[in-house]
DNA sequence: CCTTGCGGTGGAAGCGCTTCCATGGGTGGG
DNA sequence: CCCACCCATGGAAGCGCTTCCACCGCAAGG
């Protein structure tokens, strides 16, 4: 029985006969092992925690939350354990500290956190803790590259002969938002024009509201970049509300590419945001116990459509 | 030892002075109990699967789905199980028997499935399994209720005066699909006005498709009733391409409320799907191993916006 | 040819719970 | 006032795995 279970599992030490001879009888008898027992030998989790900053169930709406969610459980369904879903006040380091203690979570992926959250993160427990959306040092953190997106977007307006544009952002603290920010100042920067710069949510409210604060600050403003597929389409119905045609008079871009771009009238020209691709990173991370280095970006790719 | 189990357990027969003072040490000696260990002694399962019928990732991109996920790993995060979510071909009964055969899966809860796939479920396993989106009475289903939703667009439509009503609907095998079916048959029967009828899938292409083949075929109609909002949004979209006015010359509504439907020009008239309410009771029937009725059904209510 | 060392193997303990079972102290009926 | 009965309680077994440890047989070195 000993050898059984060294021989089923890939680190033990057993001679490749009896490894070969084992998983014979194994699927001959319909053996399958019993995760809940090796989880409580092992003192390992049996599941991943997704854990969202907020308290209430509003990130059940969240797209993004949603996506993540649902990629984490399709890592972990070929790994044999579960997920859970988690929003909790990222500042309070006690609800973290139970669930990093609890012996059933064998790994955490944070969405979006502080830095100041993350700090909170106790120290015994960081090898099992990964962000998204976020860089950092404290704990292996995977993101869209959206400086090199944001960059690509720009360039893609310039192209097209646009200079004086705008862009809505997202919350300051969050580190995308920054990223963007300093590629978005130096495109700026670059092409000798001031930047035009309004704070966003992500929501298209927000999006809406920015977008009518443009046409009064800015008249002249030829381009939206708007962080957000959400803010550019609320900037978009912004704008045909108040008669501006779009793309003649002003150019449109957002950010992610949700489902939702393609649905507007124009469809909007966006850049992609790789959900899935980053949440398999973190979650593979996690499970097979990697070391990752800080910050793994993943690359994001324009999509011109009709709103440019 | 026996007595603090049976005290933690809301079963286990224990006074209720021990009970206290089992609760008191807990706290105070910040025991939390293993799962791993629970599910090991009960053989129960540790998480819930969600399955959901076909081959690819693709479903990862389907907002259904993730909001099935996400409400389904917030319920199973409150009582220490975990969830794992597969896609898999549903009429396959060696990948779904597995799936039930796994001692470490506590529930299955099957997105969609046909009534044949779900036949596979073998006997043994039916009663951790249960069913969102569709009527069975092989495993218990949980659903929004369609048909009266259905009927409240419908009756809107009519006293906001329109007669000849066009209907996109989903896919034909889908219980929900031939729900709202009926119910758009008896409320043009009641209207007396004869059914028109284009088949759909829920996507905003087939949506856009099937607009365009309503005008050629039926140019007089003044509505169309889409089921779900993707549908509806397409259909939109290639009404406003037609130059055709909404809602002056035809009225729009969808299936869903989808948070899409806010964000069109004009924001589409709806009505709600309440996922998160049906996965919520689904997961729960499983988790406390209820037995409930064949088909429970979740109210839909009508959301009046622009395009009616 | 005997000893040392090493890799493969099986025995056994234990992970942290639940539950069967036997025991004991209480209550109500005779 | 005693006996039967019931309910709460603690002992102990076991859920299915991993891993420590002692063991054995082999190849290499003295």
């Amino acid at each position: 029985m000993a050898t059984a279970s060294r021989a089923l599992s890939p680190r033990g030490s057993a001679s490749d006969s009896t490894r070969l001879r084992v998983a014979a009888a194994a699927s001959e008898l319909g053996y399958t092992p019993n995760p809940a027992a090796r989880a409580l030998a092992t003192r390992t989790g049996t599941r991943i925690a997704v854990v969202v900053g907020g308290h209430t169930a509003h990130v059940l709406n969240d797209p993004y939350v949603a996506r993540v969610t649902a990629a984490t459980a399709s890592v972990a369904a070929s790994r044999e354990v579960g997920v859970s879903l988690h929003w909790l006040p990222l500042h309070d380091p006690a609800e973290l500290g139970r669930l990093t203690e609890s012996r059933d979570v064998g790994g955490i992926i944070l969405v979006n956190p502080t830095e100041p959250a993350l700090a909170t993160v106790p120290r015994s427990a960081r090898g099992r803790v990964a962000a998204i959306g976020i860089g950092s040092r404290i704990v292996p953190s995977f993101d869209v590259d959206n400086a090199t997106g944001t960059t690509n977007v720009l360039e893609h307006l310039l192209v097209t002969g646009r200079r004086r544009i705008a862009m809505i952002t997202g919350p300051a603290w969050l580190p995308c938002t920054r990223r963007a920010l300093t590629a978005y100042q130096r495109a700026t920067e670059a092409a000798g024009t001031p930047p035009r710069l309004i704070p966003g949510d992500f929501t298209a409210t927000r999006g809406h509201h920015a977008a009518t604060e443009i046409l009064t600050r800015w008249p002249d403003t030829d381009a939206i970049f708007a962080l957000g597929d959400l803010s550019a389409l609320g900037a978009l119905d912004a704008l045909r509300t108040s008669g501006v045609n779009v793309p003649g008079d002003i150019a449109i871009a957002g950010f992610d590419d949700l489902p939702y771009a393609t649905l507007s009238h124009p469809p909007l020209t966006t850049t992609t945001n790789p959900i899935e691709s980053i949440t398999t990173a973190a979650a593979t991370t996690l499970l097979d116990r990697q070391t990752a280095p800080p910050l793994t970006l993943h690359p994001s790719t324009l999509i011109v459509r009709a709103t440019t």
